[in-house]
RNA sequence: GGGCUCGUAGCUCAGCCUGGUUAGAGCGCACGCCUGAUAAGCGUGAGGUCGGUGGUUCAAAUCCACCCGGGCCCA
């Protein structure tokens, strides 16, 4: 056979492949060919398929196929199906968007079937963007059997789950603060509160709560930005360290402000910091107190009637939204409490607590039983019981906000109030100011399970480690209950029917069956989602109720759905029982960081609800793409970047690649297009150039790997040796990185290898046995063994390669041994790891280097000779003799010889080693230092040769070890010398006439051969070969003839002389200062 | 405002967990080499107050504290 050629760039080699891999289904091939095998598990994080994927979805694909391909190489069945989220806001965003209307007024308008109706257009909008890109990246995914998130069948599986956490008493009604639209009449995520802040003036109030039974009258100062939260107030929250005064007003209010209303005698209670800025009044001080003092006391309601002190949203309180429970009773109510959120930064230190309408007050109330009920409605407006001529009103009104300013002042309850500029979050959509409201909602009882939540947490391989007990475990720690519920249309319906006459009723239905059971057969056409099932109802079941039974209107939150998939991918526990239990919990999910608290929580969160058990083993966190600016990529910004640009310029291997290899995934990447294309040149161009060298030789030679006439491995020269143990090693090393996730590691490696020793080291160096130019038995035999070692090689860093770059990968194993690389096994150690080999050529390797740079130094050109090259290896170690010729060769010296210290060109040099003589000596370690520095010659070839030295420190002797220093050789006189890390060469620059003819031959050689390439000569082609010019240069030919001919492949070559001498191609040059005449013709 | 994370050469990144005195690599740049892989290959060199300040230590890129800047998540 002859070894292909390759395409002419790397996207047309991919797009090949592709073509070939649907034409074979080479995907359904590598799991057909591990059926039976053990199953390596891996769940798909569904995207939400209504946005157009971009590249930061690219890194954690190529995060999932690279674990997934390495898996199934190793032996493992990969079930991967595809997933699509298909719930949520982002989705009726969108269909708000392309209906033209906002808000869920103009929605229920419209109604919530048509609303759903453009919701379920939507979701798959771009589908096939992402089919397609996933595809072009090599993403095997089995999009066929796809499970998504709003089928009947999901839903019902995620049903299941919400009965089972009701079965378990987990599942309770409670209240969440949300940033509301009192407009819009919705809450909204922190995404859409993001996009709205703006800066606005407010008025800010300092008010005066008039203590019960204080014997001076006081009034204890409060201060808030929000006054129509004050109706809601029930209770007051102090510092308990912080100092605070009781002062009384011993003057009229300070000239020009005017606006503190304040009479001589009154008292007020305030932190002692803050005295100054908040008062305008001149006071003396009655007494200092801490918070602590003031905690229990009890005073007056400013909007009396606004708020039952016994009062709850009817009995709807289980626990709280921190799970706290525990109310004691209405005695909490409108007194002084201790809290930590009191802050000495503005205000009074006495923090107006209204229980619904904030996030530190609801906690606050929650731990304390304080009564929950709303002053507002969901509309903004003040309630019924509101006194003062409030109730009714918009709490944002000038007007009303006007009338609440009355009441204060007219009941003696303001000091003074004041303008206040601030940012404040506002609606995206309307752009009213939100408010922060306490909103009736669902929670998962998560807090009951939270000890074991942390505990499977720890039980995870987090890669990086800091992920898991860092940012989750911190979330997993301050866990609160998980709020179910979303006053939404498009999203699973809560299975959750309450009764009209007693809120204690409920049937949470757990399957579609229990729901027919109650309302009869349903009709095949049945469809879970709003409005339809909100028609569903039925009377009560309990005894003598009377009831009716009616669908909360909540939908679910969307992080349920995709935390549901491990069991509802499966319609379980209806139906694929089995495929369930074999596919639970995963081996390996990945997925950005942004998920910590999204989809690395839903999964963990429910499994542990549900199974006691984590539900994914081992994850793999990536972290953003930036753009080129270090600025996160996004719409509004415009810099978000098209991943096909890169892809059909570089290729996906290239930009997969280039994602596995520049950092480690869950650092933040700087999108760098030039660093792709430096991935595509060096290692991919380098692969195909070994392969090109590989092929084109192969082919001149007439050699397979089917009649490979090679010897063994272990008779072969030590070159290929060295290649085929560095190939075993690196299998190794790449099956246990990978087997630990270090997939940075890995590649790094990888490259490394093909890179430096495979192309930079063992081809250049084994060129010339690639073509036989003698044909003698041996160095026929030299070159069958040379092609059976880089086509192994070759072959097996196809496999190596496989899981990262699997079109190339594919395309070389298939045009070196016919089949797909994704179906071959990831290559393993063949036993012919030499470590000693190894490290001879580590060794050899940094003498060349050292040579390279000492002929840099002294302008030796490498074609010029050298009589000898003596060298130092670390720990007087000497590489064997055949690994030295290589030395040889590389530097073009004739001769390489080892120093010794005996070698009046050697001097000893000694260095301190800090980490054992710094314990040992403490402070005094830089005197000893120095004092090893500045050793004798005797005493350092003392300590070369094993044997302790004394020092004199501070009048003592001390005894030096010969560990204690490492000792290295440095030469000195005619040589030119290099050195680092205790290897050393010394070049011996002395030429002869000998050694000059001989750097003639080779200048020669070069002439010939820049002249056979310039008259496009094929590189097998024979030639008739002419050279004239000085009698040097002439006599060096003469010397050289059979070197030269052999070289430039010559099958005459005729020195001197006059005349053309039949050559059809002539050129003068120069060489080292002589004319030169060279001519050629092909020979027949 | 809180939590997490990052900040090292012009650029992209190692090293930091486990402190050791000369901080590495690749790219880019300059210079050179080689040429039977040639719209290839190899090398040498310049280039860094390791974000800042303070602390711990005989010794700090590395440990601690605070600050500044980027990012993510949450308020």
């Amino acid at each position: 056979m002859t070894y292909p050629e390759l395409p002419a760039s790397h996207p047309e080699l991919e797009e090949g492949i592709l073509r070939i891999w649907e034409e074979e289904d080479t995907f359904h091939a590598s799991l057909r060919a591990r059926e039976g095998e053990p199953e390596f598990v891996f769940y798909e994080g569904p995207p939400t398929a209504n946005g157009r994927p971009g590249v930061h979805h690219i890194i954690s694909r190529t995060i999932k196929d690279l674990v997934a391909r390495y898996r199934t190489m190793t032996g493992h069945h990969v079930t991967r199906i595809a997933g699509w989220d298909t719930h949520g806001l982002p989705v009726e965003l969108e269909a708000e968007r392309q209906l033209g209307i906002s808000g869920k007024a103009q929605i229920e308008k419209l109604g919530i079937a048509e609303f759903n109706r453009v919701c379920r257009e939507g979701i798959f909008t771009y589908k096939d963007d992402w089919e397609r890109l996933s595809q072009r990246i090599g993403y095997w995914l089995d999009y066929e059997n796809a499970y998504v998130t709003c089928t009947p069948e999901y839903v019902e599986s995620v049903w299941w789950a919400i009965s089972e956490i009701e079965r378990k008493g987990l599942l309770y009604r409670g209240y969440k603060v949300v940033p509301y639209c009192s407009r819009c009449g919705t809450g909204l995520s922190s995404h859409e509160v993001a996009m709205g802040w703006a800066d606005v003036v407010d008025t800010a109030v300092f008010v005066k709560f008039h203590l019960i039974g204080d014997p001076d009258g006081a009034r204890v100062l409060s201060w808030t930005t929000t006054p129509w939260t004050l109706p809601g107030n029930v209770a007051l929250a102090v510092g308990d360290e912080i100092e605070y005064l009781k002062v009384r007003v011993v003057g009229d209010s300070e000239s020009g402000s005017g606006k503190a209303i304040a009479e001589p005698g009154e008292v007020f209670i305030l932190a002692k910091p803050l005295m100054e800025r908040t008062l305008r009044h001149e006071v003396e001080v009655l007494e200092v107190m801490t918070g602590a003092d003031l905690v229990g006391r009890r005073y007056e309601p400013l909007f009396p009637g606004a708020v039952d002190a016994d009062g709850a949203e009817a009995g709807r309180s289980e626990g709280g939204a921190d799970g706290a429970g525990g109310a004691e009773g209405p005695s909490a109510a409108w007194t002084i409490l201790p809290a930590d959120f009191v802050t000495m930064e503005e205000g009074t230190g006495v923090v107006h607590t209204a229980v619904m309408y904030g996030e530190d007050d609801f906690r606050l109330g929650a731990q304390t039983g304080l009564p929950m009920q709303h002053s507002v409605d969901g509309e903004g407006r003040f309630v019924e019981r509101v006194p003062g001529g409030l109730a009714g009103g918009h709490v944002k009104d000038p007007e009303v906000e006007h009338g609440i300013l009355a009441w204060l002042t007219e009941h003696d309850l303001l000091y003074r109030s004041e303008k206040y500029p601030h940012s404040y979050p506002h609606c995206w959509r309307c752009d009213s100011a939100l408010l922060y409201m306490a909103r009736d909602a669902w929670y998962a009882r998560t807090t009951a399970v939270k000890e074991r939540l942390m505990e499977l947490n720890a039980s995870i391989d987090w890669n990086p480690a800091e992920m898991g007990t860092g940012r989750m475990g911190e979330w997993l720690a301050n866990n609160v209950d998980w709020s179910l519920s979303r006053d939404r249309y498009w999203g699973t319906p809560l299975p959750i029917w309450v009764c009209d006459a007693d809120e204690e009723h409920r049937d949470v239905l757990g399957s579609y069956e229990a729901l027919a059971e109650r309302v009869g057969a349903l009709s095949s056409e049945f469809d879970p989602h709003r409005p339809d099932i909100d028609e569903y109802e039925w009377d009560c079941r309990s005894e003598s109720c009377g009831g009716r039974m009616r669908r909360i209107p909540q939908v679910l939150d969307a992080w349920f759905d995709s935390g549901s998939m491990p069991y509802a991918q499966w319609h379980y526990p209806f139906e694929n029982e089995e495929e369930f239990r074999v596919h639970f919990p995963a081996d390996f999910i990945a997925e950005g960081v942004d998920q910590t608290r999204g989809w690395f929580y839903s999964l963990l969160a429910l499994s542990t609800l549900l199974f006691d058990e984590t539900s994914y083993r081992a994850v793999v966190v990536n972290d953003l793409i930036l753009d080129q600016e270090g600025q996160k990529m996004s719409k509004s910004r415009g810099n978000v970047v098209d991943p096909w640009t890169a892809i059909d310029r570089h290729g996906a291997d290239a930009l997969r690649y280039y994602l596995m290899s520049v950092s480690s995934p869950w650092l933040p990447k700087r999108w760098d297009p030039d660093g792709i294309g430096d991935v595509e040149r060096k290692l991919f161009d380098t692969l195909r150039n070994t392969y090109r060298f590989f092929s084109l030789y192969a082919g001149l030679e007439g050699w397979t790997h089917e009649n490979s006439g090679a010897r063994p491995p272990s008779e072969r020269s030590v070159m290929d040796r060295w290649l085929l143990s560095r190939t075993d090693s690196l299998a190794e090393e790449l099956r246990a990185e990978l087997e630990g996730y270090e997939l940075t590691r890995a590649a790094r490696r990888l490259s490394g290898f093909v890179l430096d020793e495979l192309s930079n080291w063992y081809v250049r160096r084994s060129r010339d046995r690639f073509w036989a130019t003698r044909p003698d038995a041996e160095t026929k035999q030299a070159a069958r063994d040379a092609f059976a070692t880089l086509h192994e090689t070759l072959r097996t860093t196809a496999a190596l390669l496989a899981p990262f770059a699997p079109f190339f990968a594919d395309w070389l194993h298939r045009a070196l041994a016919g089949e797909s690389v994704h179906l071959a096994d990831y290559p393993v150690s063949a036993g012919r790891i030499d470590p000693d080999l190894e490290r001879d050529m580590r060794d050899v390797r940094e003498l060349a280097v050292l040579g390279r740079a000492a002929r840099e130094q002294e302008n030796l050109r490498v074609r010029q000779p050298l009589r000898l090259l003596r060298a130092v290896v670390p720990g007087g170690r000497r590489p064997s003799q055949a690994v030295l010729e290589l030395l040889a060769q590389e530097l073009n010296v004739k001769r390489v010889e080892f120093l010794s210290d005996t070698d009046d060109i050697v001097r000893l040099v000694v260095k301190p080693d800090f980490g054992r003589l710094g314990p040992r000596f403490g402070a005094s370690t830089p005197e000893v230092a120095r004092l090893v520095q500045n050793l004798e010659p005797e005493q350092a070839r003392r300590l070369r040769a094993g044997d302790s030295i004394e020092l004199e420190l501070g009048g003592e002797d001390v005894a030096i070890a010969p560990d204690e220093v490492s000792i290295t050789e440095v030469a000195s006189g005619e040589l030119v010398v290099r050195s680092a890390d205790g290897y050393l060469v010394g070049l011996d620059r002395m030429l002869d006439e000998e050694l000059v003819a001989e750097g003639i031959a080779r200048e020669l050689v070069n002439r010939v051969q820049r002249l056979r390439r310039d008259s496009g000569l094929e590189v097998s082609d024979r030639i008739e070969l002419g050279i004239r010019g000085s009698d040097e240069v002439e006599s060096a030919a003469q010397e050289h003839r059979e070197y030269i001919a052999g070289e430039t492949l010559a099958v005459g070559v005729q020195i001197g002389g006059e005349g053309d001498g039949g050559s059809e191609e002539w050129r003068d040059s120069e060489l080292d200062g002589h004319a030169v005449r060279i001519g050629l013709r092909r020979a027949r």
